[in-house]
This record gives C-alpha cells, structure tokens and sequence, in this order.
RNA sequence: GGGAGGAUUCCCGAGCGGCCAAAGGGAGCAGACUGUAAAUCUGCCGUCGACGACUUCGGUGGUUCGAAUCCACCUCCUCCCA
C-alpha cells in the first residue's frame, strides 16, 4: 500500500469546510483522522492505565524523548523491548524530539549549530542532544512515529531570528534523515517552523516538504499568540502541504483549535491541556469549561457534564468529584483526567462524522453555540 | 494550698514600645494551564463608599507623644510541688 511503515489513507474531504477524513495505517494499528493524541510523556498518561485510555477510543497516544533519555535512559526502554512493549501500550504511540525543551525549559540554554546544551531538570547534570541523538534515542524507543528534532522559537521572534531558526531547523532534519536507522517500522515527521511570519512559514513549509517524508508536522504554534495570528499561519501553510500524507499540528488541544483547525486541514493534534487541566482540577463539558474545584459546585449532584456518557460522568456527580479534589484524593484527579480525556477523544469523533456528513461548519457553529453559550 | 507559664486575626503559630492590619504555615475563595521540570503556579484572604479611613491581638483600667508588646486587677487554660 505505501512505501513507509505510517502512511495516511485519505477517505472523504468535508464539502462544506474542506476538512479531510483520513486514516493513517502504523506497525501498531490504525487511527481514523482528524485524531488527538492524549500525551504521556513519561510513558504513561498520567494517572491512566492504558487499557483505561484505550478504551476511551485512543488509537495513538504521545511520549517525550529529552524525559525518557534522562529517565531511565532509552538504552533501558530498549532492552525492555521498546516503548510499547515497556508500558504495555497496544496502540500507536509517537515520540516528540525533545524540540519543544529546547522552548520551554527554563534554564540556561545554549542553541549551537551541532544541537542544544541542557542541563537535566533532575540533577543539573550537562548534555548535550542534536539531531543525530535525539533520532538515536527515539530508534532505541521505538515508536510508530518520531519527530525530527527542530527548534521551536518563541513568541514573539523577530522576523530575522525566526528566520535563522527556520532555516537552522531544515539543516537539523537533513541530519535526522541522515540519521534514521529504522526507516522500515518507524515513521520520520518533519517540522514545519517560521514563527508568526507568513513569508517565512510558506519557505520552510517549502523546505520542509520537499524532503520526501511520510508525513509532516506544524511546529510552534499555539505558544501564546492570538487565536487569529495561529489560524492565518495554518491558511499559509496547509494549503501547501502535500495531501497523501497526514499533517499534524503539534500541542494544540482546545476545543476550539482542534475544531478549527480540523477545518483548516490538520489531521493530528497532541495537548497535555485534558491531563493537566483535569490534575488541576477543571473540566472541559459541552457546556465550556467548568473548574470543578469551585464552590458552586460544592451541592451540584449532578453528572460534571449532562451530555457526556465517561465513566466519570456516568458514575459520581460534581459535588462528590468536587469533594475529592478538595481533599486531594487522587481519584478526584484521576476522574477529571478521564472526562477531559474522553471529552476531545469524543469531540474529535463527531468531528469525524460531520466531515463524513459535509457538515462540519454546522456542527462548529452548533459546538460554539453550546460550548461559549448565550447565556 | 504553693509555684511557673500562657491566652494573637477561621485554625496553628511568629511578634515582645513606634517600620503591625500584625511574619510563616494550614484552611478558605478565585484564577491560570495548549509538542508536561506542572497532584503545579498565581492572586485574595479584619471592615469599609478601600492608593485612604476605621475596628482588632482574653477583659477592664493605667503608664506613654505612641501599646499586641510595659504595669495592675479580673476571667479562663496548661504545667509543677504539696
């Protein structure tokens, strides 16, 4: 059928917004698209097993090379047989470059043309991680899908530093490519970078693309610019990228974004936005977001979203969810996980539908009119 | 019966003459979270018509320009000796 070991099937194109249905086929299963991918960056969705996430429909989930390196080391998850095999995930799985680190860690960086001075967030100890091992290390994890190590520069970045980093950001694929021993089960995604700078991102979309890759990925959006400023980068850059092979917005996970930018063309989306928001304490429902935590939910004997059928939601209402949070039981986290999880899982599935259906700008403006409410 | 210590804002607990509406925790309240150094972080937390004013530190009186801080008595706790 394909070439590469992940290849995207392209299923129906959305008559009314242009959003594509698709499925994209890896060594370990298969996934319909648009999908979101929940994020366990230390080879565990934090506070779920992965039956639990499989069974709220994940076919795909993320997991982080710069962690897995320093803890416990990806010579280790490879003599345990691999990533899957090691946290016994059955599904797909992805490994982000340690990329978004070189953004977000925030410690003295040193970003040199050979790759990034770290030093470890454990125990300060100094590395050094270039394309060449951060590819290394992703072949020794093993997953279906590894991301070419690129520099996500910050917002805002001048047009000049943008466009260095762009360009410093295709070298290092070329490296990767070079690189890659695993060519035959593991899938290699390159980066698409260039900041807020339409010019730029059409040039390194250019670049990027025409290294022949099974699929391509949007890097550094959604890093704190306006929602308008990130959906004119996706109308620069969708249009061209190549459309046999699956597109994949890196970090993005609001419902708004995830629905917006489904229509804009994107097939792949990750956020730690469920995991999180749900440890802290706040839920994403049909009805916008609610911090659970809060007192006015304190007698609410009510299901934390009525139109939801998770096992959170079928089984304890918002007062007993909100008590346990409260006393910091970590059910309490563990349930709002669970709901936020199963909540853009199932999001991206009516998403689906409504491609399938050419609706899916009735089902946004029917989603918004819920979600944002006129209340 | 004798001796010693103590009572501080919701709780614990600093403070020991002015820089004190009173440290620091906790609790409470509100918010943030977008390729996870995040079971984290931030703000508020005496009252008010609030960049100022007013009422507080067991009670009542004193000393002092000025007291949560010093003195007297009272109330209540705790501990030690009989």
């Amino acid at each position: 059928m394909s070439n590469y070991p992940v290849w995207y099937e392209h299923i129906h194109t959305c008559k009314q917004t242009g959003a594509r249905l698709g499925r994209v086929h890896t060594p370990h299963g298969t996934f319909d698209t648009p999908v979101f991918m929940p994020v366990g960056t230390q080879a565990s969705v934090k506070g779920m097993s992965p039956d639990e996430v499989a069974s709220m429909g994940a076919g795909i989930i993320l997991s982080n090379t710069y962690h897995l390196w320093m803890r416990p080391g990806s010579e280790l998850v490879s003599k345990a047989g691999g990533l899957h095999k090691f946290m016994n995930w059955k599904g797909s799985v992805l490994t982000d470059s340690g990329g978004f680190q070189v953004f977000s860690l925030a410690r003295p960086k040193d970003i040199v043309e050979e790759g990034v001075h770290f030093r470890s967030h454990l125990d300060g100890s100094k590395h050094l991680l270039t394309p060449e091992r951060s590819i290394k290390i992703q072949n020794d994890l093993g997953a279906d899908i590894i991301m070419a190590f690129d520099e996500c520069c910050p917002y805002p970045s001048t047009h000049e530093y943008s466009a260095r980093s762009l360009e410093r950001t295709t070298r290092w694929l070329d490296r990767c490519i070079d690189s890659h021993r695993r060519t035959e089960d593991q899938a290699l995604f390159g980066i698409i970078q260039g900041n807020m700078y339409g010019d730029l991102r059409a040039e390194s979309t250019k670049q990027i693309t025409s290294r022949e890759l099974p699929g391509y990925a949007i890097g550094g959006l959604s890093v704190g610019e306006p929602a308008n400023l990130m959906y004119e980068m996706l109308d620069v850059v969708t249009p061209l990228m190549p459309e046999d092979k699956p597109r994949y917005l890196m970090g993005v996970g609001t419902p708004d974004y995830l629905i917006e930018g489904s229509i804009r063309g994107i097939d792949m989306f990750d956020c730690v936005l469920p995991t999180r928001m749900g440890r802290h304490g706040t839920v994403l429902t049909s009805h916008g977001r609610k911090i659970i935590r809060d007192k006015q939910y304190a007698e609410a004997f009510e299901p934390m979203d009525d139109n939801c059928d998770c096992y959170a939601c079928k089984n304890f209402t918002s007062a007993y969810i909100r008590h346990l949070l409260k006393a910091r039981e970590m059910f309490g986290q563990r349930l709002c996980t669970w709901h936020n999880i199963h909540f853009l899982l199932s999001l991206m599935e009516k998403v689906r539908e409504a491609i399938a259906e050419d609706c899916l700008g009735d089902f946004r403006d029917s989603f918004y009119k819920e979600y944002y409410g006129s209340r």
